[in-house]
DNA sequence: CTGAAAGCGCTTACAG
DNA sequence: CTGAAAGCGCTTACAG
């Protein structure tokens, strides 16, 4: 065993394990690699040898000679608190693990600021040093994800903003419809003065969840007035619900755009006295862990976020071995009814 | 603008740059990487050349040409609800992110199971990828950690469950004194009957806060029979709480350790009608925003986790570069009193 | 089926 | 201060 200067191993290299079996580095590296072409017992012994030294191949020079890195990175343009803070995250990073798992890929987490990602972030991803990323939760207002997508493989987890992407490989689910299912939820149990809360406007899955209230309400005869904005937060969803009473104090239901935010607008409302549902009915969006864990359960339109984040890795290694793949995977949505309306 | 198959520009190298700024490869090498003996009006040329061809050094080929990777790995053998789960996290990834940003280092996360990481996992760890790494809520019961320890440079958060590692890099708060602080705020209250809610009993941290409960009440002359050990999430610290009430129904206190626990203990004891801190009073440990997003402002021992994240990234990146450094750093906890108790 | 050799894109003694 | 050359540990045509 060799040691280096602060006492560690060395790494033992192709060529030990080559020298150990007996046989030429192009062998070891065939077996490694699962070649086809060699000889049954030439196998064996290779192997053995690789346990025997504890082989590892070093990814360094297997990339530079590969020119893949066997490395995807997960891009989230979030800070760290709200990317720890709402579950949905937790759920899609599971999803993506979970569709990795079989495959020869790491994961690496990068995570941006919403508004820009850093210059190391840029580099990194940049540099050759992923081959292919996963972009959930995109804002608009950043073209630097267009330029990533010019550079490597990108499948988005929801349908990003610009349309004028140089290639466009998104998982969803219909934001639009679910949203307009959770409404009309509201609205066939007899409520009438339906608000949202709105995830930001810079994002393609608020945009559409807020179209799909809009729709339902005006169909169906209502106004659809009632609009203010959070940002995905706990506290967001709770400042929102204040303005949304200034505004109608007689209002009867609240369609949420996401569950985080359902919660924080539920504690406000029973801060005002007010009763969920009695008073006020809540239906959220997500049907993440956050839907279960306020005191009030929550009614909500369920997408199958564990499932989109497995899909997204899947297309992605798709994309990454040149298959012909579908590009956009749209997932459906389903009401999910528990205590808050 | 070379473009290749899939018509995606092949990356510039340091030999285009070297032939637009017309000098060597050496040369261009040594101004990337900010060596001193290089001509002024050299460097400015090929920084030109640098700019103008966009070039980013390829990380595969310096880092097997340097032996470097400039990558360290944050390891956190949890699963993936309870890392997202609790804040704590967040905010101890927050440092680490902080003390590292002036660094040329990249993070990777990599989540491993609480039991044993996985063949991926080691491989990447083990294989050379990262220079070093910062191992999370570390549990017993595996000894990979050790192999880990004696390959690469290794900070624990937290001080490892191994006393026989190979070394023993740590940023930790001294666990025992914290609990035995917040306990005795409990005693100092009037409170009789105190309970604890420990974590994992595979875990340091958990058994010094147990520890520090447990003397704290002797010392007291109060009777530390009253156990009951959670796993660190909500739903553990309500389980425990329920059993607790089970065993001692008077008990008029409980210190728990962590908040997130505490939050659960709390809502199972409003369930059961008893007001907090009225008839029960509760002391949490972390200060998270755990502490503060629930109905009752949890009075808790902070330790303050982002500060520790940036310190143990600051140790890490001393280990790498060789400085002679503290080995184990112990931060200062202190009572935080809200309303709980 | 197997090996010798070139090459992946860098860094770094070694000369000059 | 600068360049030619060797080397980091792999992969992969090319011969055989």
């Amino acid at each position: 065993m060799t040691l280096d200067l602060t006492g560690r191993r060395a790494a033992p290299t192709l060529e030990a394990v080559a020298a150990a079996a007996g046989v030429s580095r192009s062998t070891v590296s065939r077996v490694v690699n699962g070649s086809s072409h060699v000889r049954p017992d030439v196998v064996t012994a290779v192997n053995a040898a690789i346990d025997e030294l504890n082989y590892i191949p070093n990814r360094a020079a297997r990339s530079l000679a590969n020119r893949q890195t066997m490395a995807i990175a997960l891009v989230v343009p979030e800070d760290t608190n709200r990317f720890f803070g709402d579950p949905f995250f937790a759920e899609i990073v599971q999803g993506i693990t979970q569709g990795l798992e079989d495959s020869d890929y790491v994961l690496n987490l990068q995570l941006a600021s919403p508004s820009s990602p850093s210059e190391k972030t840029i580099r990194y991803l940049l540099g050759g040093n992923v081959d292919g990323a996963i972009v959930v939760s995109h804002h608009s207002g950043d073209d630097f994800f267009t330029t990533l997508d010019a550079t490597i493989p990108v499948v988005f987890g929801g349908r990003p903003y610009h349309p004028e992407l140089h290639r466009n490989n998104y998982v969803d689910v219909d934001n639009a419809a679910g949203a307009a299912m959770g409404t009309q939820y509201l609205i066939d149990h007899g409520r009438r003065r339906i608000a949202t809360i709105a995830g930001p406007a810079n994002m393609q899955a608020a945009i559409d969840r807020a179209e799909g209230w809009a729709t339902a309400m005006r169909e169906a005869g209502h106004p659809d007035d009632l609009l203010e904005y959070g940002d995905f937060t706990l506290a967001s969803g709770a400042a929102a619900m204040r303005a949304l009473l200034d505004r109608e104090p007689k209002l009867d239901a609240v369609f949420v755009a996401s569950d985080l935010m359902a919660a924080g607008a539920i504690s406000l409302l029973r801060d005002r006295g007010l009763a969920v549902p009695g008073d006020v009915a809540v239906v959220g969006f997500d049907d993440s862990s956050a839907a279960t864990s306020g005191e009030i359960p929550l009614t909500t339109v369920h997408q199958p976020s564990r499932e989109m984040g497995a899909e997204m890795a899947r297309m992605l290694l798709a994309l990454l071995s040149g298959e012909a793949t579908e590009r956009e995977r749209v997932m459906p949505t389903r009401m999910v009814v528990r205590a808050s309306a």
